[in-house]
RNA sequence: GCCGCCGUAGCUUAGUUGGUAGAGCGCCGGACUGUUAAUCCGGUGGUCCCCCGUUCAAGUCGGGGCGGCGGCGCCA
């Protein structure tokens, strides 16, 4: 490991110190008798002076292209001219590996850098992304831990579906036929009769050919489940585990953040409570703006956006109409119509981030609803077994880690918030 | 699955009523005493997505195919 300091490190208190430094070249000008190379690593940038009478460095400095990985040795110095206020006087220079070009310049399309992303990964503005994405998830652990949640690790492989048959991923397993995971869920379900709360951090597959700002075939699921509690308490747990996930990266991660978001209100208003509405309360409010909506139908892309922009913080709808949720939901015993059912909505147009619900915990309510989803109880012994050892009031949701860092980091689409996207037409690089 | 759009140099693109392909960036060379995506001068770079057709002539028109993008539905 090389003895080095971290850009972000060189301040310009440390005048006349001689440092060394690791990283790659972010821009390099050349200007008469000097050339002046910014450096960057994980940290930031700091800007490298060589001048000609350096002789060795200022040849090899000329010499380096644009994201050559390179080590440099020489001094500080406070100078108000360069980009952070501080640069390094360049005395030796190791070049690890030149880049004679880099494919990536000034005019790059969305589409380009997808294709190219093993190397936009080289960017700070995706750095900046995947920060926060740690972040929101060191987070999110230690709120989980003071809270007394237990992390859980569910099978990837699986045999049937959560909820509807055509959106998973079929592979072969020996001389049998086995799916990928679209959620932890029922397996956390089962894990509650030990462990009474419980969380994992999954990958979840779908496969849907949806072509939305807010999908992906392969997404990062975060999911809790939880013994005696009903719906209002997981709402609870919802917006606490929610509000100190933004909180505490606002707090850690602002500069990084601002790279994207230049408005911080919505951000600074998720604190508890959230807001709850009714579903019939986001139908009156969806007719009052003059939107065709019926009791009764799901709400699409474009109401939920007119819904979100009557909020400044994330917000619940809760109480859907049952037959437009999943059959593991429990029904409502004061209007058996709905469901106890609620998502959590993003402002600013990004819209569903959780789904969350009651279970049914009634092994006959829960045989019929899946007798009427056309379903077969055999393909679901084990879990309606949940339901006659031992069952008990529970709730649970999930939220779509990727949903959630671009509505943080205000991006445009959620295919920003992974290191490599997987869409339907993107299975490469 | 449905609706709409697009495909020209490594990247971003212009290309008129069909007349034989142009720019910016990058890269290479040169100039420049401090640059901030430096600037200036010169050079390099093309399977116009593929196939078939119309035509004296197709990047351009017609048919088919492939690939991608935006949105809907579905959801986290």
């Amino acid at each position: 490991m090389i003895d080095k300091v971290y850009c972000v490190d060189v301040k310009p208190e440390m005048e006349g110190k001689k440092v060394k430094l690791a990283g790659w070249v972010y821009r390099k000008r050349e200007v008469g008798k000097k050339v002046f190379i910014v450096l960057r690593d994980s940290s930031g940038i700091i800007q490298i002076i060589f001048r000609k009478e350096d002789g060795d460095a200022y040849q090899k400095a000329k010499s380096t292209g644009i994201e050559s990985s390179v080590v440099v040795e020489g001094t500080v110095k406070a100078d108000p001219r360069a980009p952070t206020g501080v640069e390094i006087q360049g005395e030796r220079l190791e070049i690890i590996q030149n880049v004679e070009f880099f494919p990536i310049t000034k005019d790059a399309s969305d589409e380009f850098l997808l294709d190219v992303r093993h190397l936009h990964l080289h960017s700070p503005k995706v750095a900046a992304v995947m920060k926060v994405k740690a972040t929101l998830m060191q987070a999110a652990r230690e709120w989980l831990l003071q809270d007394g949640w237990y992390e859980v690790f569910p099978p990837i492989l699986v045999t049937g579906a959560v909820e509807g048959g055509s959106t998973l991923f079929k592979l072969k397993y020996f001389d049998r036929q086995a799916y990928l995971s679209q959620s932890a869920q029922l397996y956390l379900e089962a894990a509650i009769f030990g462990l009474e709360k419980v969380w994992s951090l999954t990958p979840s597959f779908r496969a849907e050919k949806s072509r939305t700002r807010r999908h992906l075939t392969e997404f990062w699921h975060l999911e809790l489940e939880a013994a005696w509690m009903d719906l209002w308490d997981i709402l609870k747990v919802e917006e606490e585990l929610v509000s100190y996930m933004v909180q505490r990266t606002l707090e850690l991660r602002r500069g990084d953040i601002e790279t994207f978001r230049k408005d911080f209100t919505t951000l600074r208003k998720t604190v508890p409570p959230f807001p709850r509405i009714s579903y019939d309360e986001a139908i009156d409010i969806l007719q009052s703006k003059g939107v065709e909506i019926e009791w009764g139908e799901d709400m699409g892309a474009d109401e939920e956006r007119i819904l979100t922009q009557e909020f400044e913080s994330p917000f619940f709808v809760y109480g859907y109409p049952k037959h437009i949720k999943a059959f593991y939901m429990k029904e409502d015993p004061e209007d058996p119509r709905k469901a106890l059912a609620a998502d959590m909505l993003a402002p600013e147009g990004y819209g569903e981030v959780i789904g969350g619900s009651q279970r049914e915990d009634s092994y006959e309510k829960l045989v019929q609803r899946i007798l009427d989803e056309g379903m077969d109880p055999k393909d679901y012994e084990w879990y309606l077994d949940l339901r006659k050892y031992g069952s008990v009031p529970h709730s649970g949701f999930g939220l779509g880690l990727e949903r959630l860092v671009a509505w943080v980091m205000n991006l445009d689409h959620v295919r920003w918030a992974t290191l490599f996207p997987r869409t339907p037409s993107r299975l490469y690089p």
